[in-house]
DNA sequence: GATGAATGAGCCTTCATTCAT
DNA sequence: AATGAATGAAGGCTCATTCAT
């Protein structure tokens, strides 16, 4: 598992001057400036408004070299995606709450950490190049699919379906409508990223407040 | 104030042939046509990938034209997000429940039939410019947040206050975060718009569903 | 017939300073300054070395402008050839010898003149791209046998059995081998045009000879 | 001088898996693979549309190698010429019929063998070459013209002459444009390489008949 | 007012050349 | 000596904008 994935909060790790001559290391490490540098720029300008000169300089590395790791600039778009949605979620299996715990306590203690990862790192920027591009380039919404939705809603669906059995939950409500626990973390983001980033609310908090609504706490 | 704008569902209006001479009616519509061409490139491709020719051919109008009635691309854009964004939450004033009526009905009354027109109109493009360029183009935010956001905040915090006034609510939880209650039009709007587009979410129902949440119905 | 392709001898015809607006004679004219730029640097340099600047310099165009005549550079080279392909050697039909003149007089008086028209048009320069860019490029290679090639080996041909019927040719080498006539055609136009262009020889005389040789004129 | 120079019909000779430190016979092998790897690149895609990763790609060996054996892209095309122009026309000296034969039969004698080996080998590549870059070039030209143009023309006036003191021909047309029976060559190269590749001629066929022209053979 | 040919700055991409390994 | 990652100047092409008709 590369750590080099998204992890460190906000910027681009810094680099070493470049030097020629080959090297697996600088190799690697090329590549991963490379990525994060054109993380950023699409996240900030999207697809069509990104530059790959612009890249490429906040990435320290000449306008050919791109061309090395990626033969284009979607290419290099894809590559970006396909970098940094992977983790998006890593760390959600399947739901299995201890026997001493409620479900609703369950999904607190699961899902909470991980809105607060997204939300600390650069996940929460790829999240908003879904939103921004999903439109025009289907494989980005592919992969969110893939990587993040689809895992998430079948979790919360099967941790829905073991509330009504053990009759935590008396409706069908979150069974028919799971994405409906989620809805906080989007308007985390939006709200975060783009509308008042100047008064920012926090998704983790939003998120507790929802899980609240479905699972009243035992007071 | 143009009736044009935006409420016929789903495509702009035909435009009768050309003919000589000036006349303010033509203008006008030559001008609600551009209008409407303009949002359907710019929420299809962004405004880097929208083009000026693809903008007009869908207008039915020359090239130059649209340069009499938009000095650059970045104003018609302005323009678009002036003229479709106004309407957007059109219909909601102060909060007045009847006094027959809790909050909670009131609200589903009054929010529901809202969500509704916005899924059936452009409206909910208009909503999704605004996440993918909002970094860009600060004012199409400002305009939102006018337009939008402020008020719907506005609405629902002073609805909350009645509802804790009347003893419908127990806790403060919807004075201190109100967006919770339209998390679920965010959702619909990205679940509709973008990530799963074959088989869209009622963000009605949704919304209906997390009113039920904070303003249990009574049975 | 359109006159403007290829006749006037060496140079593209001037350009009045471009005007913006549009005229269809401004059009055609803007079009046709194109080709013969266009001509001229394939012919120099090449379809690899030719570089679009130039052409449109030349051409005393702006670059954007020459992709509203053809779309790419290939398909510049493509019109290139058309435009001046087609005319490479018109005027040669189906040989009809007079009765009062030998087919090597006949022969004389219909090759000779052509063969001056070549050498002092630009067309025997369309020639020398069919050479340098032949094997790149099939599509010249067909518009030269289609134009040129094969019209004139037929006419060769025919020509060829008649002066058998006559007894004019005693052996059938120029049937078998009716190519063997136009040899010095490119044997002139290789030398004039690349190996001493400052000792040129004339193609029309050492055609002359050729036909002399296989046609012996009567004393 | 090595004899690895373009006689091996067709195809670049193999290369032995490179192994670390120098070694004269390595250095030679290793630039004999890069001249015909470039002459190959040279002839397919013309000098600007010669790419040297290709090149070396071809020769088999690094990028950074071809430097080491010519500085630039234009030396390796001069150093490709001076290989394997030198032995284009090979073989032949002043002309020395011998008393029992006749001027005809000693051309033919000598200058079909020498026609076949053109065509069976990669002069011809490099006699397209000059067509293709002489204009852009000019030490091609030159180089052609002192190893193969000059003598041969040469060689065939020479024989001329001894043919007019001789009495075998009766005119000076062979003096005044030796250039003439060598235009068949010129015919069949175009034609097998360019023209027509599907249904060659032989060149040295042709060039029997073209002398059988001149110098009639008698039966 | 409307038109669309023309403009040219700017972007993506290529490829000859360099140089640390 | 050989390698190949890195460089950056240069070329093809796009598209917002202009203006003569």
């Amino acid at each position: 598992m590369t750590d080099e994935t998204g992890d460190n909060p906000r910027e681009a790790p810094p680099r070493k001057p470049r030097t020629r001559g080959p090297s697996p290391e600088k190799t690697a490490q090329t590549r991963s400036c490379l990525l994060h540098a054109a993380l950023d720029e699409f996240v900030e300008n999207g697809f069509a408004g990104a530059q790959m000169s612009r890249i490429t300089e906040r990435a320290g590395i000449a306008k050919g070299t791109a061309y090395r790791y990626f033969p284009t600039k979607s290419a290099l778009f894809e590559g970006v995606v396909a970098e940094f949605m992977a983790p998006l979620i890593s760390g959600i299996g399947p739901p299995e709450p201890r026997a001493d715990e409620s479900v609703g306590d369950f999904l607190r203690r699961s899902l909470i950490p991980v809105m607060t990862t997204i939300e600390t790192s650069r996940r929460a920027d790829v999240a908003r190049l879904v939103l921004a591009e999903g439109r025009n380039f289907p494989f980005i919404v592919q992969a969110y699919r893939r990587e993040a939705y689809d895992r998430t809603i079948d979790f919360v669906r099967a941790a829905a379906r073991i509330a009504m059995e053990r009759g935590e939950l008396t409706d069908d409500r979150l069974l028919r409508h799971p994405q409906l626990i989620f809805a906080p973390l989007w308007l985390a983001m939006i709200e975060t990223g783009i509308l008042v980033p100047d008064a920012p609310v926090s998704g983790a908090e939003l998120l507790a407040e929802q899980i609240d609504l479905i699972f009243p706490p035992s007071r």
